[in-house]
DNA sequence: ACCCACCCCTGGGCGC
DNA sequence: TGCGCCCAGGGGTGGG
């Protein structure tokens, strides 16, 4: 599932292969994959061909590409999306939904998603910041990532502590797998409720939060099944460093009490009932 | 303004 | 072998 440290490997994929490039022509498969472009396939294509690629950027889990003409590309990968820079006469992907050839002729850009969760759309004048993404929050890595307003804004709100990690207008990127690790690491249950956390253990919190974003980012990500791979196809490593998620029943690396699982929110959480004690009432 | 339930989608795994 | 169900889950939307 990709979250912040694949998206990030994906991006630094997406600068090494098709930065300065020309596209020539773009061919959409599946609809669906740009339903967030309004104006349809079509469109989305002709605002496509004939511009070049100026940069490779990321928001939380959004990327965006700005384009010579003022626009930008923008592409969320969803839960099994992949954007593959390959050999054009590399045989297509069952889930391919969208091609992107270019004028060089050299290897083309596919962007393949089996869950169809993901998609792409071109945001005009967005080379910025696109409007679609201004409400995603800096992300926990970023540079101008304000520590202060995350405490107090997490503080300020009346939800889990859990939730308020995996909303991205507060912090980005975050998805199931790093909320879970970054909790177990900081000895906290996700249903902690959020005016109950002091400002240290907040700051404790975002500090476990951005270890074990840049461990995975080394590890070039977590790759459960084959849906998550770099622009080169090639997996990550992190699943082996991963504490709590997927782990239920296995002993906890700290104290050895077998992980719990519990339903949340239509998902599963994975933590340790010794060392992250439920609240009296879970969020 | 804020919180949260719901919905979108496919295929692997599993029980019967 | 095959059918049906469960599960993975980010983010937009609309209701409370």
């Amino acid at each position: 599932m990709p979250e912040l440290p694949e998206v990030e490997v994906v991006r630094r994929g997406l600068e090494r292969g098709i930065l300065g490039r020309t596209v020539q022509d773009v061919q959409v498969h599946h609809p669906r994959a740009v339903r967030r472009h309004d104006a349809g396939a079509r469109d989305f294509a002709d605002l496509l061909r004939g511009r070049t690629v100026l940069a490779a950027h990321r928001r939380g889990k959004y990327l965006w590409l700005p384009l010579d003409s003022g626009d930008a590309l923008t592409g969320h990968l969803g839960m099994s999306g992949q954007l593959l820079v390959v050999a054009s006469d590399k045989p297509v992907e069952t889930h391919l939904r969208i091609r992107f050839g270019f004028t060089d002729g050299g290897r083309e850009l596919r962007f393949v998603d089996q869950r169809t969760f993901g998609g792409m759309a071109v945001v005009a004048g967005g080379a910025e910041l696109p409007s679609t993404l201004a409400h995603i929050a800096r992300d926990p890595l970023d540079p101008d990532f304000d520590d202060q307003l995350f405490i107090s804004r997490l503080r300020s709100k009346s939800t889990g502590v859990k939730r308020a990690l995996l909303d991205q207008t507060l912090v980005s990127g975050i998805g199931n797998i790093y909320a879970d690790e970054a909790l177990w690491r900081a000895r906290l249950h996700g249903g902690r409720s959020t005016e109950a956390i002091s400002r240290l253990k907040a700051r404790e919190l975002l500090a476990h939060v951005r270890d074990v974003l840049e461990e995975s980012l080394e590890q070039g990500g977590t790759s459960f099944d084959a849906l998550y791979v770099s622009t080169e196809g090639v997996s990550g490593l992190f699943e082996r460093s991963l504490n709590a998620y997927g782990r239920e029943g296995e002993p906890c690396h700290r104290c050895g009490a077998p992980l719990r699982r519990e339903a949340w929110m239509n998902r599963s959480s994975y933590s340790c009932p010794e060392c992250q004690p439920r609240p009296r009432t879970p969020r």
